[in-house]
RNA sequence: GGCGCGGUGGCAGAGUGGUCAUGCAGGGGACUGCAACUCCCCGUACAGCGGUUCGAUUCCGCUCCGUGCCUCCA
């Protein structure tokens, strides 16, 4: 079964068809870097790690390309918040930002251009649009005029009209129509700002994404992705940007041809938001949870559908990944085999990557499979999902934390003494111990194999 | 107001025109001195109303409810 994925642009699900099967391309917006990246970030970055995954198992070559959102003016607030500079607060928020992601197991993209570095780009590009007379300057602004843009409208399926009806900001004065966006900006001393054909100035934010896809993949590319709330008006605007920058305004896949959105996390069925003050950010979510029960959370509901964020969902992420790696820590002198790609779960991955699906052939595969067969089939699947990449051992390492080895000694002297107890059939002296080690924070259990213990939380 | 998305068993969450999702929680059982773990079994789920059909949770229409975007929020 070949790839297939649900295309924005018309609202289906369609077979991927690469541009050129030999590379294939594509793109995601990434965060502006202003503040710790939240569970949505999370999602995003995570949902197009798996993509890539996917198209590098399908293809011999992918770039992916997600950028860093350097310039916006949320970044001069909160460098003047923080009483330190810009570019102090994007790098900070950068590697944040990189860190936390890589703790959830995401890859670094292949490339990961910062619009900062790619000015001349942007200018070259609005160039192009005042040239070919898509975009006009008024009043130190650079406008991209809608009107002059015969399919605008054709991702977000609003036209022009409808959405000027419906737009709730003041209408700028100098613009030549309601609908027209910002390409290009003034700044003034504490913003930052770069030379240009218009004054110094900065650039807006729906032009970067459009320099940059094109700087580091050409055009057309495969997939561009990103948040559903991305769709309007900033996805719209970049096909606008793109297309019309080079005399396509009739063909929206010049740009890109198929265009992937993520939905939004919910937490407690609402949606995140400064005002309620319920943003769930990476960086205190990994003080408690594993990445990889982060990651497969996230990965719990259908890319699309919205994602509401509950201590349950963990619980059972957790539950799963102890199943697993509990096997795979038994099997861990077991060679890894070559075997098929679980055909489940390969198709589940095929159709526009229904990840539940796949975490419920997992609980098949545990305990349908075992031996070399069954750890072979969980590292590959891993491979693609991005979990199981962690040390068997390591992965349990942790409940042994915080107890000293003093209290090892301790606990297996009680260990024994409760076995000589059980021995003996003094039952209520062994449940004493029981409830001993309890009380220390200690359980047991008592299998085939001897007496296990681990601490509790 | 405009443009979307969704309503599946206690909960989470896939899916299908006519035999199974899966997991968590819950109930029962096996095992065990008892617990726990493990294993086995169980529960008349598809918002409502019409329509198409031999047959609809699955297709179409309407209603109700929830929710997202239209504000440089992933």
């Amino acid at each position: 079964m070949s790839l297939k994925l649900y295309n924005s642009l018309n609202r289906k699900k369609e077979d991927f068809v690469p541009l050129n099967p030999s590379h294939v391309k594509m793109y995601a917006c990434g965060p502006t870097v202003y503040n710790y990246a939240h569970i949505g970030n999370a999602r995003m970055a995570v949902v197009f790690d798996v993509w890539a995954r996917m198209l590098r198992y399908h293809y011999p070559k992918v770039t992916y390309a997600s950028n860093i959102t350097d310039v916006e003016d949320k970044i001069i607030v909160a460098a003047k918040e923080q009483g330190i500079t810009i570019s102090e607060v994007t790098k900070k928020y950068t590697k944040i930002y990189n860190d936390d992601m890589a703790s959830l197991g995401v890859q670094l993209p292949d490339v990961q251009p910062k619009a900062t570095e790619h000015i001349q780009e942007m200018i070259d590009q609005i160039s192009a649009l005042i040239e070919r007379g898509h975009a006009y300057e008024a009043e130190g602004h650079v406008l991209f005029h809608v009107p002059s843009d015969p399919t605008y409208g054709a991702l977000s399926g609003r036209t022009r009209d409808e959405q000027v009806a419906g737009a709730r900001v003041e209408v700028a004065p100098y613009k030549r129509d309601p609908a027209d966006f910002v390409l290009w900006k003034p700044s003034n001393e504490d913003q930052l700002g770069w030379d240009s054909p218009w004054g110094n100035g900065r650039p807006g934010w729906h032009i970067e994404c459009s320099a940059m896809a094109e700087k580091h993949l050409g055009l057309p590319f495969d997939i561009h992705g990103g948040g559903a709330d991305l769709k309007f008006p900033h996805h719209e605007n970049e096909i606008a940007q793109s297309c019309c920058a080079h005399g396509n305004a009739d063909d929206v896949t010049s740009f890109s041809k198929y265009w992937v959105h993520n939905g939004f996390v919910t937490v407690e069925g609402e949606k995140m938001s400064k005002s309620l003050g319920n943003f769930l950010l990476v960086h205190d979510l990994i003080k408690d949870h594993k990445g990889e029960v982060l990651r497969l959370a996230l990965l719990s509901a259908h890319y699309r559908q919205p994602l509401d964020w509950s201590e349950q969902v963990l619980h059972q992420m957790q539950i799963l990944l102890d199943k697993a790696y509990q096997k795979l820590l038994e099997l861990v002198d077991v060679d890894v085999i070559d075997v098929d790609f679980v055909v489940p779960v390969l198709n589940a991955l095929n159709d526009d990557l229904n990840t539940p699906l796949v975490i419920a052939e997992l609980n098949k595969i545990l305990k349908e499979q075992d031996g070399a067969e069954l750890k072979s089939s969980l590292l590959k699947i891993g491979d693609v999902v991005g979990i199981f990449q962690e040390d068997p051992h390591d992965w349990f390492g942790d409940e042994m934390d915080g107890v000293s080895d003093e209290d090892v000694s301790k606990i297996e002297a009680l260990l024994a003494e409760r076995i000589e107890a059980k021995d003996n059939k003094d039952y209520t002296r062994a449940d004493e111990i029981r409830d001993e080690l309890l009380e220390m924070g200690i359980e047991i259990k008592d299998t085939r194999e001897g007496t296990n213990w681990q601490k509790v939380s």
